[in-house]
RNA sequence: GGACCUGUGGUGCAGCUUGGAGUGCACGCCGGCCUGUCAAGCCGGAGGCCGCGGGUUCAAAUCCCGUCAGGUCCGCCA
């Protein structure tokens, strides 16, 4: 425990820290009224330390491993007091949650009084004088107990829930892991350089929020959706590397994991670097990561690097889960030529694959479970089958009565299934969002369900090789799949003589147990390759030009190569926390529908301060 | 933009399927008793637009429609 603790008129002393080395002692304490006792002629009060992220409290202590400075066992300190005290009364009258600062001596607990369930069990203070700093009133939810509260009232009365303890621990976590974030980053020579937080908008990417201009009327800054323009004239302006743990603004839907509004980024970029550069360093970093902060076991670097292609056609996702196996296998080999089955058969003719997947135990599982699949995969413009395999008679589902006995053994040896188990099969597009993707959503499901994936461990892998471009289903012109600076693989030449959809980008993600946590790239610094990059998209070289002027103006002053990524602060944080809401890791969140329900935003302004910004509010039409 | 789940004293829930008096549980709150508790205990009490609006019905927390709020997912998130 650091030393930072400065007595002073409120306390000389943290509560938890009380032991018996300490009786005798006249200690003058600060905190929160925790609970009351009152037996009348004797009166006990719970008081209990701040339990926040800067509070110096002891960590652990003799017989209770594991105790934090977030749970409240290692934070209270028993006092007591008697009728004789001339404040007993008003102590008597306080309710839970007020502030007091108290002194008196600390004296032994009788032997059996002994409370083994508090660090200070041993000990109590018997009081001397009170003093109340500030009385509550009767607060909205309990902040002591293990009772779950609901979370509107939670972010509605944020202050009173960091003092339940698992926020606290939580935002002391996340503190930890921004200092651990700039401490390592810097020792590896990454110059941490603040960015705009006012800034221009940017045609590509996400909703901008948007600032109206006072100054000049009409026109907008918008908050940045990310740094990575500036990022990228850092290195243009001969920065080695960069950091910044990056506030990052979207105005998009939230989900689960990922917080509507704003959320952070630890951006970071590297001149003269590759691909391989960049995974060396943020294995370096999340492997410290994981070390100081978890006890969890991550994946010993160089982590798997996964090709998107055959991530899709293996997991059916291009975030795979890699701490089960359960792979999606593919049958159309073994099976297209051999079967009378049209549906199979045909397949390849039509650039489809068959592929398949093993489900343990899946005979037991209920018609309706099936049905849902082949729905699924129905809605998907594909289509799915099944097979069970009972134990002892014949295989039954709607595969067992197309496919030949020898057929059916082919299809359960190729995906290694045993009696008991049931296969899923999908026909479907062979590549890209394919055959395997309703296999994977199923493969997804079972790891949850039957327990696969080990909670203790963290399968980090780089899924690399993404396409450069993506057709637009709807109007059939080639899109930018991911980032629209991205390096095109085979460089200038690729983009001649490729097809766009065979087009690789030098674009990757860090992925760990099925969460996306980090997309990045080697940047496009050439700007006769960019002007053929997007003129494939169907960007002008004026487009670019008007787009993204300070970039495409200083990569003709000498640019290095640079390659960089952007791993989400937030939700390593969930993964090391192992929380399932975005929301648990950030102090003041924003709802799902992005109102801050402690401070009321967002919220109508004075018709004065439309005026300054020359805005006039026009309602939605309603129905 | 769409789908689903939830909404019942201050908090967390049960009741809803199969309509019959605001019926219940735990915590909290107020008052009283109480000198060794530690989530104190015992006795008593207060507190409800069953989110809101409409409909069906002799009768609605319960069924139907709409709406608002909270959550989860799809779209979206270069």
């Amino acid at each position: 425990m650091a030393g930072t603790f400065v007595p002073n008129r409120y306390r000389d002393t943290y509560c938890g820290s009380l032991r018996r080395a300490d009786i005798g002692r006249q200690v003058r304490l600060a905190g929160w009224l925790a609970a009351k006792r009152d037996h009348g002629g004797l009166l006990f009060v719970d008081l209990r330390d701040p339990v926040g992220p800067d509070a110096d409290l002891p960590a652990t202590g003799e017989g209770m491993a594991g105790t934090t400075r977030g749970d409240h066992r290692a934070c209270i300190a028993q006092l007591v007091s008697h009728p004789s005290d001339a404040f007993f009364e008003a102590l008597g009258r306080l309710r839970p949650e007020s502030v007091i600062s108290v002194t008196g001596e600390v004296v032994a607990r009788p032997p059996e009084n002994i409370n083994p369930k508090l660090l200070t069990g041993e000990v109590e203070v018997r009081l001397a004088s009170l003093e109340v700093l500030s009385s509550a009133g009767v607060i909205p939810f309990p902040v002591e107990g293990e009772g779950e509260v609901g979370e509107e009232a939670r972010l509605s009365f944020r202050y009173l829930d960091m003092r339940r303890g698992p926020l606290a621990e939580r935002l002391a976590k996340r503190a930890r892991f921004c200092q651990l974030v700039r401490d390592h980053l810097s020792s590896r020579g990454f110059l941490e350089v603040q960015t705009p937080i006012l800034t221009a908008s940017s045609p590509e990417g996400a909703r901008d929020y948007l600032v109206p201009s006072r100054l000049y009327p009409g026109e907008f800054y918008a908050l940045p959706q990310a740094p990575q323009q500036f990022k990228q004239l850092l290195m243009t302006g001969g920065v080695e590397r960069y950091f910044q743990i990056a506030p990052c603004f979207r105005d998009e839907a939230s989900r689960a994991d990922r917080s509507p509004g704003e959320f952070y980024q630890i951006d970071l970029e590297m001149a003269f670097a590759e691909q391989e550069d960049v995974f060396g360093e943020v294995e370096l970093l999340f492997s410290q990561l994981v070390s100081q902060l978890s006890t969890k076991t991550a994946s010993p670097a160089p982590f798997p690097r996964i090709a998107y292609a055959e991530a899709l056609s293996r997991y059916g996702t291009d975030k795979p889960d890699l701490r089960f196996g359960l792979e999606v296998a593919d049958l159309t080999g073994s099976l297209a030529g051999r079967t009378e089955l049209p549906m199979f058969a045909e397949a390849p003719k039509n650039g489809q694959a068959i592929r398949a997947l093993r489900v343990p135990r899946g005979n037991e599982r209920p018609r309706s479970w099936f049905d849902a699949f082949t729905e699924a995969a129905k809605s998907a413009a594909m289509a799915g089958s099944w097979l069970a395999l009972p134990g002892g008679g014949e295989p039954r589902g709607p595969l067992s009565r197309k496919l030949t006995a020898d057929e059916a053994a082919t299809v359960a040896r190729t995906v290694g299934a045993e009696p008991g188990d049931a296969v899923l099969t999908c026909v479907g597009p062979s590549a890209g969002s394919g055959a395997s993707v309703p296999l994977g959503q199923v493969r997804s499901s079972l790891g949850r369900e039957l327990g696969l994936a080990d909670a203790n461990q963290l399968a980090f892998c780089w899924v690399v090789d993404f396409p450069m471009y993506e057709r637009n289903p709807d109007t059939g012109a080639w899109d930018f799949s991911h980032n629209p600076f991205s390096m095109p693989q085979g460089g200038l030449e690729a983009l001649q003589s490729k097809e766009p959809g065979e087009i690789l980008a030098w674009q990757y993600d860090a992925v760990c147990n099925g969460i996306e946590l980090s997309s990045g790239a080697v940047r496009n610094h050439l700007p006769e390759v960019m002007e053929k990059a997007f003129a494939i998209a169907g960007y002008s070289r004026e487009r670019i030009e008007r787009s993204f002027p300070a970039l495409w103006n200083a990569f003709h002053y000498g640019a290095p190569p640079h390659a960089g990524i952007a791993p989400g602060v937030d939700r390593l944080l969930m993964l090391l926390e192992d929380q399932p809401n975005i929301r648990e890791v950030i102090a003041f969140p924003l709802n799902q529908m992005a109102r801050d329900l402690l401070m009321g935003a967002p919220a109508p302004v004075t018709p004065a301060q439309l005026a300054e910004l020359h805005l006039q509010v026009v309602p939605p039409r309603r129905a």
